[in-house]
DNA sequence: CCGAGCATTGTTATCGATAACATTTCCCAC
DNA sequence: GTGGGAAATGTTATCGATAACAATGCTCGG
């Protein structure tokens, strides 16, 4: 019954029938204060008779801002940004904000500075940049200051809004449950050094261990695959000594677990494993996966949070929101044999 | 250097630059074919100068319609949904255009009207709908027939442009691989029955079968989850007749691998087991696990091509874009013992 | 009962692009 | 060299909203 005519009802279609200025209805439509309640009333039923939906590119053209909030990211099918991306979505729908993403298969400061360009074209309202290297720091330069922005994973020193889950206290506390299971040491598997999370987990790591006055054993590190956890795993499996793996994520831990099991040592009776992320499959691993859960949702509310304040004006509560992070037991994890 | 202006330069800033009107500039930016060549380069010398883009709202409002795409997707985590969307984003941004994500909790009317309803609000110019179940074909009756719509994974019978992977296929394969290795019938633990896509494999699964002459098993339904594949696979891995399991994903198959391994019941040597999708970390399964890849990426690229032929008003290539889905061959398949 | 002052409503300008139409320029055939 | 027609450019209207300002109407104190 709405797009029955030729073209969608517009603002003066409605003023027509309500009887009243196409001004008035803007006003009713911001909730603006002085607008007498009879009025608003007939307004409003107005505006539900004809289906109205007011024009967005109207608006957007004559605010210079949209109802957009744009995101970039990079192009990638790993479960933490993905997962990032779909809560942040929602949240930011349940808030009346579309989001658009711009992705880019290389977090260098060209790809970046043309995603942000095409965001802007579109007039959003607010950028989030999920930035989890430090070469993407270098791109917000690019970025105008009254646009309102949100970094997730970036760089803390960057000086502006963050949001990031405590990477440094979840490697901690999963040093601290292979200690406290009688391991002498813990090796880890870490993700690419030059993303932040990688360093907050390798640090977490390495200063538990010393804090505990143990030997760090020398890191491993790979890129996030299931392929380069498994070529760790070999590695790591032929070496008795090695009793206890810390890897930087589940898929890394699911490629070391299978090397493990194909060189015969047992998970967790010879080697004990924990993961980082807690994806859904984690539980069905063999054996179930220990891991540290991130809540992927707290980080996009937060952010949008973030966001929402600095578009309003009002005094943003906290530069930089850390979100926890929780070890989850299972099975991987058992006392050296 | 851009914005540092009070505001971003417009039309006919880079009009009065070049000396001519904001028209030619139009002109210039659209590619007409009546403007002439030293006039064009003067003006894209004035563009470059000032750094200037054009305001795509101003457009979208004057053209009715914008450089977005709207998607619609149910929110979840999925693997195929989640690379599905990676995957269209990076196509279209290819195309020079920015996507719109509206996710929906549940693929009702209702849910979807309401997002369908928001992304023309944003006057996008072409809408994807990725429309597992049955329930998000009626939704289609809102969207007005003048704006360009492809359907992923929606219902074949809905008269409107569609891709999806061809899941008949794929699962006859799946099925043909166990019985060729010997084995006498094929189990199949299912997606929900209501998804399109578990519908095509439970098909092809069962087609197969009679084809084949063998008695068809009953079908073990579950949601796509690791939890839910455990689930079936205690009940599979407690009947000896079981030899060969297909999972109509590489999650349930994993949860499938899990509850067979706690019953000592080895694979490939006792069960043999295929899943679909071949999500990376498939190769790294105990064992590696055979499986049935779909490129979601044919899919997005595809869509893309029907969605911008509809813009064109060109003559649309195909209604229905059928992609092919492809046997890999791992480790988790043998004769029966 | 009148006018100050606020609440309410209307009018007009504006955002920055494209569309439609008007106009000028140019080229070439006769 | 002139008229016709195409090529090139300019002018004005338009999309649909908000902003700024103008103009009412109402209330209440003196």
């Amino acid at each position: 019954m709405e797009t029955k005519g030729s073209r969608s009802p517009a603002m003066t279609d409605v003023a027509r029938l309500a009887g009243v200025s196409h001004q008035t209805v803007s006003r009713v439509l911001n909730d603006h204060p002085n607008v007498k309640e009879q009025t608003r009333l007939r307004v409003r039923a107005a505006i539900a008779e004809l289906g109205y939906r007011p024009n967005r590119a109207a608006r957007a053209l004559v605010t210079g801002r949209s109802q957009l909030i744009g995101v970039v990211a990079r192009n990638s099918m790993l479960y933490g940004p993905a997962s990032m991306l779909t809560e942040f979505e929602q949240a930011a729908a349940d808030a009346g904000f579309a989001v658009s993403v711009g992705s880019v298969r290389e977090l260098d400061r060209d790809s970046i500075s043309a995603v942000v360009d095409r965001h802007l074209d579109q007039r959003v309202a607010g950028l989030v940049v999920i930035a989890q290297v430090a070469s993407a720091t270098e791109a917000l330069a690019e970025i105008p200051a009254d646009v309102p922005v949100v970094f997730i994973d970036g760089d803390p020193a960057a000086g502006r809004p963050l949001v990031t889950v405590d990477q440094v206290a979840g490697a901690r506390a999963a040093v601290r449950h292979l200690l406290e299971a009688g391991h002498e040491t813990v090796w880890h598997v870490s993700g690419p050094t030059e993303w932040f999370d990688s360093a907050g987990r390798i640090h977490g790591w390495r200063q538990t261990l010393q804090e505990a006055g143990r030997e760090v054993p020398p890191l491993l590190s790979a890129d996030w695959s299931a392929a380069e956890g498994y070529r760790a795993g070999q590695m790591l499996a032929r070496m008795p000594e090695v009793t206890a793996v810390f890897a930087a994520n589940d898929h890394l831990a699911m490629g070391v677990l299978r090397a493990l099991h194909e060189r015969g040592r047992r998970v967790p009776h010879d080697v004990s494993v924990i993961g980082f992320d807690d994806v859904p499959e984690a539980a069905y691993f063999i054996p179930p996966l220990t891991t540290v859960r991130q809540s992927f949702g707290d980080v996009a509310r937060a952010a949008l949070t973030l966001l929402l304040g600095q578009m309003k004006e009002a005094p943003v509560p906290a530069d930089t929101v850390i979100v926890p992070a929780q070890l989850v037991v299972r099975e991987s994890v058992a006392p050296p044999a």
